[in-house]
Order: structure tokens, then sequence, then C-alpha cells
RNA sequence: GCCGGGGUGGCGGAAUGGUAGACGCGAGGGCCUUAAGAGCCCUUGUUCCAACUGGAACGUGGAGGUUCGAGUCCUCUCCCCGGCACCA
């Protein structure tokens, strides 16, 4: 075949790829439209935090592989929502600031412009028009609505809560910011934990619903089992315990009342209300033992991360002097203080169970305190106390339990429930590894929560048509040094009159948390200019929820369900049409390094994308995105991987031009194609990209291999499949042949991009496979003798759903022959079309 | 410790309980070329027996089990990665 001019046989990736995007963009080919008559779809990625740093080849993975879906979809005929925008408050941009004294809002704006040509000389399909940025005040002005109506509703309070805080710095510090050792990531100094006021939002109060409503959402299982263990709720009973000589009882938290006769003492927080009273000499215990005790405390409530690290699990505390009663048998309960309980968890008080809960038996061991066996373990150890095995068994059976005696713990746990609930002694309750989320942060690059402290009237909301309470500017973005937040500073800002009485008031100071914006952004997407509400009702009507949500797995936990409580507020108060926000949720795998680590600038194993896509081109960068590995898995980077990706594209560019028949294509080639159809159109709508990238591969393989080539009608439909996964070139090469056949026509210069669907003559549409021509006329039947490979048939498709036929064709089979040996087989299994199997023995 | 994910050639990885290793990379050989590059063709799990056609055994972290048949299902166990971590 004569060679093709150079021009058209060179794949030049840098040429056509900027040529489409800015033919797409001029055409707003990605746009979604409002309440069109087409099915919505709304595929919905994470936004990101326009970092510095640009683009992560791990956005591009996420976002490539949902960007082909979506070409997919609307090549479906579906009217796709992908939008895109910026998270753009967080500490970054602050301390950025902090060192070069360059104003957030500028070094976000000039990242957000970075990442935007990044995306853009990727090809990613995002409609542009619907961009929303975190940071806009017209869009903080609605995260701050949002929280208004938490607090009307009684859901955002303010409150005591430990933070972290480095003395050194003289700064709160988010979890994040203290290292494992407890040291401050930035000065390496020891952090500090004390008590601060602030804002919390009661997620614990939809708990329940988080849980229960898993059950109406397609999240994998894996990020499902995630969010419920998160909220961890657990079935148990509050028991109360009477102090001797007083009036004052003790509730503990167990869920595992059936062990209640094993109880050898009660420890309280160091935070419990008990402590207090006994400090304050409300008992009858000496002034020396107060003073251990208040000592004690104290140590406690300071210790630091480093201290509690440095000491493990090693158990502290002090006596108190007093004894409790457990009920149930009249047993003198000696009541300690210790740190290995947590004021905020449960009643800030446990029952001691040494015989059956590890931290019992070690903080028993250390302080010499009984320890007593009541379950028998299947393994039948009846083990004596003095050889007690700490057990804590998930079945077993009753024993030195009064009434309990040889009942199942499952059942003596009901029992027991009962019975304490009858005497009153005890209450059913249901407790949560969830807290309420603390909402409030001391820095400047956040939304401001819009509230005012008045001296007469108390915490006052700002009024709705004041908001948005825009961030000042300031010239310093220094922390305070009293904990407060860089607002504190800014006079004129803080100093207002009260709405309520007009009279001199302050503005709270504090600021929202990073996940603030990201909450809810899905619906400003889809009324990004709405000066009224947060988005119009009928839009969110007609969009939501979120067809398909993809992110990382990091943010399967917080964001996730933060996010899911909050939208579940917006439905309580009827802002929102559905209860949750997103029908289906996916999750991708990290990216790392080619050397096999996070990829991190310490580690110099950063891939630049920008060097990539001007090397290869951005088609290669998807493709080779997406053919890594398994979607939701780790996968590491590889130079090698991509050049195997721009070998294989380059090779559809040159077949295109070479291997073109005017015949129709024939046989195998044929088959191929519609299987390549098939596979690529259902692992698409698995997020199996690895392996549509692997059929297309297969496929020009037998192209390459075959005698006459591709049709042009079969030539387009493997473009329009190519499409989603290498837009450009697929673009290029659907022009290149449509200008060819039109110029004869009508010599008629534009012509409609493959992505736009019509019913023209082409069908340009996702193409369907033809089930005939999917089925092989001639297929492979292995034959085993007794489960052992011995042959392989080649037999007609429609002979091989006949045993008879499939196996008097075995039989013959000389290997077939020789390990019969001339025996009759015992058994035949034979399953049609796919194998038969000669059991002998 | 708890929860989750994973372990398959030299490497990344395929595989509705039914021919393990698709596809890509790497490696070896050949063609083309003045040469280099690119491209094209062949080979490529291990071991052994054959010797140019082929055949056998072993083989999916390990040990058992279910099954005519197990990478896939069950039991136990080891290792790696991620998250949480004294949560009662």
């Amino acid at each position: 075949m004569k060679a093709p001019r150079k021009s058209k046989t060179e794949y030049n990736p840098t040429e056509i790829e900027p040529k489409w995007q800015e033919v797409w963009e001029k055409e707003g080919l990605y746009q979604a439209e409002d309440f069109s008559g087409k099915p919505k779809y709304y595929v919905l990625i994470e936004f990101p935090y326009p970092s510095g740093a640009g683009l992560h080849v791990g956005h591009i993975r996420s976002w490539s592989a949902m960007d082909s879906y979506a070409r997919k979809k609307r090549m479906e005929g579906y009217n796709v929502l992908y939008p895109i925008g910026w998270d753009a408050f967080g500490l970054p941009a602050e301390n950025y600031a902090i060192k070069t004294g360059i104003h957030p809002s500028k070094a976000v704006a000039q990242n957000i412009s970075n990442f935007k040509k990044q995306c853009k000389s990727l090809g990613l399909s995002f409609d542009w028009s619907r961009e929303v940025n975190t940071t806009d005040p017209n869009y903080y002005k609605w995260t701050q609505w949002i929280f208004l109506k938490f607090f009307e509703k009684g859901l955002a309070y303010l409150s005591d809560v430990t933070v972290n805080w480095c003395p050194f710095c003289k700064t709160n510090l988010a979890d994040e910011e203290v290292l494992a050792n407890g040291t401050h990531e930035r000065c390496g100094n020891p952090t500090e934990r004390r008590m601060q006021k602030q804002w919390l939002l009661k997620i614990t109060a939809y708990a329940d619903r988080l849980i229960e409503d898993l059950k109406l959402v397609d999240y994998s299982p894996r990020i499902r089992i995630q969010q419920e263990n998160w909220i961890g709720r657990k079935e148990g009973i509050n028991i109360t315990y009477p102090i001797d000589g007083t009036n004052e009882e003790v509730g503990c938290f167990t869920t595992r009342p059936d062990t209640n006769f094993g109880a050898t003492f009660i420890v309280v927080a160091p935070e419990h209300p008990i402590v207090a009273k006994l400090l304050d000499g409300k008992f009858q215990i000496s002034k020396d033992e107060i003073k251990k005790i208040g000592e004690y405390v104290k140590r406690a409530k300071n210790k630091s991360e480093l201290d509690r690290i440095s000491e493990g699990r090693e158990k502290t505390g002090v006596f108190t002097g007093l004894y409790a009663t457990n009920q149930l048998n009249s047993t003198k309960l000696p009541i300690w203080i210790s740190d290995f309980v947590l004021g905020s968890v449960g009643t800030g008080a446990v029952v001691g169970v040494p015989g059956h809960d590890l931290r019992d038996f070690e903080f028993a061991q250390k302080f010499n305190l009984p320890v007593i066996r009541v379950v028998v373990g299947s393994d039948g150890d009846t083990s004596s106390i003095a050889e007690a095995r700490q057990v804590q068994e998930k079945e077993g059976t009753m024993i030195n339990s009064g009434f309990l005696n040889n009942m199942d713990i499952n059942l003596a746990i009901e029992k027991i429930m009962d019975y304490l609930e009858e005497k009153g002694w005890g209450k059913r309750v249901v407790s949560y590894h969830l807290r309420d989320w603390v909402f409030s942060r001391q820095h400047y690059w956040g939304e401001p929560i819009p509230i005012i402290h008045c001296p007469s009237c108390g915490i006052v909301p700002v009024p709705e048509d004041q908001l948005p309470v825009e961030l000042p500017y300031v010239e310093k973005y220094e922390p305070s040094g009293t904990g407060e937040s860089p607002l504190a500073n800014v006079k004129e800002w803080v100093e207002v009159s009260c709405p309520k009485c007009n009279k001199p008031a302050r503005r709270e100071t504090d600021t929202m948390p990073n996940w603030a914006g990201s909450n809810w952004y899905f619906l400003r997407y889809l009324d990004p200019e709405n000066n009224n509400a947060i988005a119009d009702k009928d839009k969110m009507e007609y969009w939501m929820p979120v067809d398909l949500y993809q992110g990382g797995f990091e943010h399967t936990t917080l964001h996730l369900l933060y996010s899911r409580f909050v939208y579940k507020f917006l439905f309580d108060i009827g802002v929102v049409p559905t209860s949750e926000p997103y029908a289906k949720r996916r999750s991708h795998g990290i990216v790392l390094g080619p050397d096999g680590r996070k990829m991190s600038k310490s580690f110099g194993n950063v891939i630049n994308p920008d060097q990539v896509v001007g090397k290869f081109g951005a088609d290669t960068l998807r493709l080779y995105e997406m053919f890594m590995g398994p979607f939701d898995q780790t996968v590491t980077w590889s130079i090698e991987g991509v050049e195997g990706c721009f070998r294989f594209l380059r090779r559809v560019w040159y077949l295109s031009h070479s291997k073109i028949s005017r015949q129709k294509t024939t046989g195998n080639l044929l088959a191929s194609l519609h299987r390549t159809i098939k596979k690529v159109s259902s692992d698409t709508e698995d997020l199996k990209f690895n392996t549509v990238v692997a059929s297309l591969m297969e496929f020009v393989n037998s192209w390459q291999g075959s005698k006459n080539g591709l049709s042009k009608e079969d030539l387009r439909k493997f473009l329009l499949i190519l499409a989603p996964f290498a837009p450009h070139m697929s673009e290029e090469l659907w022009q290149h042949m449509e200008s060819r056949s039109k110029n004869q026509e009508s010599g008629k210069e534009k012509h409609d991009s493959l992505f736009i669907i019509h019913n023209s003559i082409h069908g340009q549409s996702w193409p369907k496979f033809d089930p005939a021509l999917v089925e092989e006329e001639i297929v492979e039947i292995p034959v085993q003798v007794n489960g052992r490979l011995r042959g392989t048939l080649q037999i007609a498709k429609e002979e091989a759903g006949k045993q008879s036929a499939v196996e008097s064709q075995a039989r013959e089979d000389e290997r077939v022959k020789k390990y019969l040996a001339g025996k009759n087989p015992q058994k035949i299994v034979f399953i049609p079309g796919r194998l038969i199997n000669f059991v002998t023995s």
C-alpha cells in the first residue's frame, strides 16, 4: 500500500489537542442544560483545593476516568452535568500568606488559573459555566446562611472543647498539624491540650438516620462499612451504682451487662462531675486524700500528647476513698479515678470487670484489685482468678452470676437488661462513636461565623439580609497569640452594634473549618449565580440527587458523612428535594510515585502532568492513567507504561490512515469489533477502565493483523468507542473522515463534533453491538479427564451445546483416549458450550 | 489491638467455580535501515522429557477442606498497605 503523506501519518498530539480544546469550548459542547427533555445524569468529582503545586496525577486519574464516563453518557443521549469548582479556603494559603505577605485571595486566584489551564490542556469536559469558588462572598454567603439555619434549629451551639495548643507558636492547631509524637509539625515543639469555647454542630442528632439511610443509596461495601464504623452505634445500658454514705450515684455505660456479677471496681474520668464534688470537700475524706486526688486530676488534665504516648498503655490512677454498691449482688466497688477513662465517652465512668476486659484487667493488675471470671468460653477454660487470662469473648456461657448461670451470654445480656430496668437500676441507651462536630477554627482564611456577641442580648445571629459577613482585608495573618483568630485584631470589623438592641457588640472571630464550603458545593453548581437561594428549587428538583459521586477513600468518613448530614438537615427544613445527596458513591485508589512511595517533594518522585502532556499529549496521559490498574486500587506510576499507551495511539493513527477497506469489514475483525463494543460498554459502566483500555488494544491488534482492514463505517464505530478515552485523537480522525466524504458531496467545510448526538446518517451516538456477531462461529471446548485439561475441541457453536456431539468428538482425541485408557468414565460432567470432563475415579 | 483493602510471571495487572497469566511493560531473537531511532514479525511462568511437530509435572503468600473441577467458596495462618486507636 502507498505510504500516505508524512503530515497525515505522523501522530502529533501537541498540534491537534489544543485545536479541538478551543473548538469544543467555543461551541459550548459540555454545557449541561437545565430542564432538558433528555434523561439527566449528574457526575460529580470532589472539587480540588487549588494548591500551589498544581494538578496532581491523582486528580487526573479520577477526573479523566469520570470524564470518559460523562462523555459516554452524553453519547448515549443523557443530559450530563459534569462540573468543577474550587475548595479554596484552607491553611496552606494562610501559611503562605504569613510567610510571604501575599494575600490568600491573590495566591488562590493564581493557583486557580493554573489549575484551570491544566484542566483545559487535558481536554476534560467540565461545564465551566457553572464553576464555583468557596471563597467567593456570593458563595460563602450561603455557607453562612446554612450555619444560621443550624443555629436557628438549635443544632449549632457553643461548648468547651479540648483543643491542641502550641505554647511556642501561641496558636490552636488542627489534629492534622500535631504529629504522632505530639509535637507541632511546623515548629517541632510539644503541644498541649486546653479547653476553649468552640462552635459545634449536632451531627449526633442525625447518627441513626446516617446509618439507616445507607440502605437507600448505592455505596461500595467498603465505603458503607467505614461509615457505619465511624458512626459506631452501640446498644447498651447505663447502670447506676449508689455511692455509700451519700445521696450520690454513679452511672456507667456498658455493652456487656451480662458480666456485671464480675464487677470489682468503678473508674471515673478526671473530668467526671463527682471528682469536682470530691475536690470541693463534699464527701467525708481527709484533706490529704483530697490533695492527692487534686494533684492526679491536674496532672491528667494537663497531660500533653507526648506524655500520653510515652506512658503507652501503662495505667495510672488514684483511689477516691469512696465505695459504690453493685445492687445485683451487694458487692462493694471501690471508686477510682483514671485518665484511661475518657470524660467524653459514654457517661465518663466505667464499671471494672477485669475478668472480661483488657483495660480493666490491666488496671486491676496494677492496683491489686480482684479479678472474677463470669463467662466460660467455648474452649472450656475455667481457669481461676489468679491465672485469669483476659478474655473479651463473643460467645460463651455464664458462671458465678446468680440467676444468669448457664445461660448463653447473648441471652444473658437481654435477661439482665430487662432485670435492671425492671428494678430501676439501669436504663437501656444507645451510644455512638461519632461526636458532635467542632465547627470553629481560629484562623483567618475561612468563612466568618455569622454571629454577634452582645453583652445584653447574648448570642445574636447576623440577620439574613446582612449576609455575607465578608472576611475583612488584613495586613497581618499571624495568630493573635491568645488562641483567638487573627480576625480578633481587626477592631473596625469586630466592633459592631447589636442587631437586636443596637448597643455595642462584638463579632464572632472564629471562622468555619475547611469542610464548611465543601458540604454543599454540588448544590451550587445547579445555580451558581442565584442571589436569593442556595439554588433554585426547580433546578434542584431536576438535578438531584447526584447520580455518581466519585472521590478518594480519604474522604469516606469525614467529608462524605458531614455533607450527608448537612444535606439531610437541609432536607428537613425543606430546602432540598431528596433525603440523600448522592445516589451512588465510588472511590479511587491513590497514585504512588515510580519508586512506590507516596508522591512528595521531599522524595523527588512527583510526576508533573504538564511534562507528560508536553511529551506525549493529553490523550496518552489520560489513557495511561486509566490503564495503570484497577480504578479503586492504589497504583504505581511507570514511565514505560506511558510510552506503551502512546504507541497504542500512534498505531491507531497509522491504521486509520492506512488500513481502511472499501469493502465491508469481514470475519474475525468484524466479530472483534462487536465484542470490543460490548466490552467497552459494560466495563465503562462498571468503572473498570483498565480492562476497557486493554480491550481497545486487543481490537487494534487484530485490526493490525487483519488482511483487509476496517470499513469506513466500522472505523467510525471504533472512533466512537475510543472517543471517551482519547477524545482529541478521535475527534481529529472523525473530522478527517467527514471532510473527505463530505468534500466530495458538498464541499462544506465545517462539521459537527463527534461528541454531538443527532440522528445523522452516521448515527452519531454510542454504537450498539450485534449480538449475533459477538458469538464465535467456532468455539473451543476444553476436554478434561478427572478435572485435568487433556485436549481442546474446535467445534461449531451449535454443536458445542449438544453433549452427544461434544462427547463423541472428545473421545476421538488421541490424548483423551490415552488418559481414558479404554476405561468407561463413571461420570461425565458437561457444561453446554463451555466444557466437558470425564471422571474415571 | 480494632476496622478495611491487598498478596497471581522479571514488572503493572487479566480471569460469571470451568483452558491461569488477557492487555501493557521489560527481556531475547529476527526484518527494515549506511547508521541511530521509530516501526514490523517471532519467543518469553518454572522444571523436566523430547527435539522444531510436541509432551509431562509443578504453579495464584502458607496449611487444610468442600467440589468432577478452586486464583475464585469455607476454616486456620503468615506478610504488606491504609484508617482508627485506652470508645467501656
